[in-house]
DNA sequence: ACTTAGCACTCAAGTTAAGAGAGTGCTAAC
DNA sequence: GTTAGCACTCTCTTAACTTGAGTGCTAAGT
């Protein structure tokens, strides 16, 4: 399609325009020496690259900028094969290594790193929790009215939810504890039904009236369950990006990282590991039209995934960006297939 | 000091300029019926007002502006009894009191609704953790190498910590965590240490080596527990302040509420159940000082303090505001009273 | 001793005009 | 196919002018 003088102009323009945010003219792409033309032909270049539609003048007299279909030329030839120097690397696996515990923090702190390291606004979660097998389960008690269920799966995710629960010792609570995680371990989360959970019934017999008044509210309560935790970060960067420091779009966007069912139809589309770009008009949500979307998974032991999600502005350094964001995932990849244990 | 009129005229500004936000003219104020006095006579007074500091031209040839001292007076003067209608009344109450059973969720709601109501930002805290006396605690397993330590303290807040602690099973978790308790009931949670924790050993000596490595695990992540939880909500306001939506202001502000240190400076002033107000200057904290700040405290049962700050532009709705935020303070307060019980 | 009409004055904000600067498209010559 | 040259276009900046809201002060009225 395009001849490779082109190809070299265009990417000229665009790495100028993510540099200075200012329409490219032809004679600041004529100074670049390796390229050897002047100006005028620079001109009848881009007239032509216009009229393929990768650049636009914002207005006549003005330089060009890319259009989505220009980003997209350009993103899908970059190579950002070992373009992280080596501090990099150790940095960041050092800070995703320090002195974390919990997986899910491990995760956090993977999106705080990567808003800070990219200036752009993150959204990253852990698999799936209704989906995994339970693993362990325990009943608090938490005051004369309430009860605090516990559940673990079995990637170690851990969910509370306060049940209204009144007149049982602690003692009780342990067995039906134990009664349940006897009956219901091994079953996925969204499988526990009530007539799993009823099967306490034959095991503690005694309890029979306790029992027939937790059922309820424990099949109640199972429902309500929220699937994916998402952690956001780097909200703030969009406050300085001059298109977006408007304050009703700041607004906007604001609700977009609180909103879960607009983040689970971001976080929807993700279905493997590599890393995809979509920009501008590529994305679905109308909200991010003037956005490109950065998205990849990370391996959670084997067959698991968690996602990422870095947006920013469609005038941003991908090839910078593109590699933070690979070499981040592939250390929480290596981190969750237990390589640093 | 002021003369009837001139509180009356003062008045009359800061009510004027709250609704519009642009500089009050003498004009504007003698067209006031109840006045009844030419804008002559007003300039004259306006110049007397301004003398003493209560308002400010932003530049000559302008109308007044209250100054922080005439916001001072203004608010002091302020007369909110029973402004809250009936209907707003019911309405905080019912969401409040609706489907909630986590204490804390209801402070979580509280800020929400708040901010939503005020069209401001909110930080809501509920009561301290440490000082609490602790009422429950379990140990449960997450994975081969991680436990997962509960604690409940007597006011129903639950924190959980992560352990690092491998190859014991569930059924010894049990035993210890039940030693634990019954060792350490009643203990305020700071003042657990390492001697209490060691009276396991004597419980529990057929477990001596399991114990010996849980010991100074449990004590180093006791030491790491937070105090408060904050509750934040409507950040978004700020973006929409017209003194604030410029980007570098919004950023700071973002950050502020981010910072835990700052939050913590912000409650540790409040020690008493009353309505304050800090208006501009009159804060510590130099971002704030175009601010106004509002801040209480619903009681929590009889002897412990939730806090509640609500921040905006000094040119708001003092009046409405403290109303809404006062009715809000009160029927916490009778909540954690148990008198909806 | 207040109050007020009247007037000169000030300042911000909006409008217009001019000019500079960056960049283009096109043409004609190389 | 490339390039120098030139007329043209459009944005942005600056300065000058205008408008309008509002003031302070003075002098006369109550």
């Amino acid at each position: 399609m395009l001849n490779n003088r082109q190809q070299k102009i265009l990417k000229l323009i665009i790495d100028d325009f993510i540099d200075n945010g200012l329409p490219v003219g032809s004679r600041t792409i004529s100074k670049n020496p390796t390229l050897g033309i002047s100006s005028a032909t620079i001109r009848n270049e881009m007239a032509d690259l216009e009229e393929l539609g990768y650049i636009f003048q914002p207005h006549t007299s003005a330089g060009r900028i890319p259009s989505d279909l220009g980003y997209r030329l350009y993103v899908d030839s970059l190579d950002t094969e070992r373009l992280l120097d080596a501090d990099q690397r150790v940095l960041i696996r050092n800070l995703l290594l320090s002195g974390k515990i919990k997986a899910e923090e491990i995760v956090e702190k993977a999106a705080h790193l990567l808003a800070e390291m990219t200036g752009l606004a993150v959204v990253a979660s852990y698999p799936g929790f209704k989906k995994r097998a339970l693993s362990n389960l325990k009943l608090i008690k938490i005051s004369d009215t309430k009860v605090l269920l516990i559940l673990v799966s079995d990637n170690e995710v851990v969910k509370s939810i306060t049940l209204s629960f009144s007149g049982t010792s602690q003692d009780i609570l342990d067995l039906i504890s134990n009664s349940l995680i006897r009956n219901l371990e091994g079953s996925t989360i969204e499988d526990i039904d009530i007539k799993k959970i009823s099967r306490l019934k034959y095991d503690l017999r005694q309890f029979e009236n306790v029992i027939d008044y937790l059922v309820p509210i424990l099949r109640d309560s199972l429902k309500n369950i929220e699937d994916d935790e998402f952690y956001v970060d780097g909200f703030e960067n969009f406050l300085t990006v001059p298109e977006f420091s408007n304050s009703e779009k700041a607004r906007k966007m604001y609700r977009l990282f609180e909103e879960k069912e607009v983040l689970n139809e971001l976080f929807n589309d993700i279905q493997r590991e590599g890393i995809f770009i979509k920009i501008g008009d590529e994305n679905n949500i109308p909200l991010l039209n003037e956005c490109s979307v950065i998205t990849t998974a990370y391996r959670y032991r084997s067959n698991d995934l968690g996602k990422i999600v870095v947006i920013g502005p469609k005038r941003m350094d991908y090839r910078g960006i593109i590699s933070v964001v690979e070499y981040t995932r592939n250390t929480l990849s290596d981190i969750f297939s237990g390589i640093y244990l």
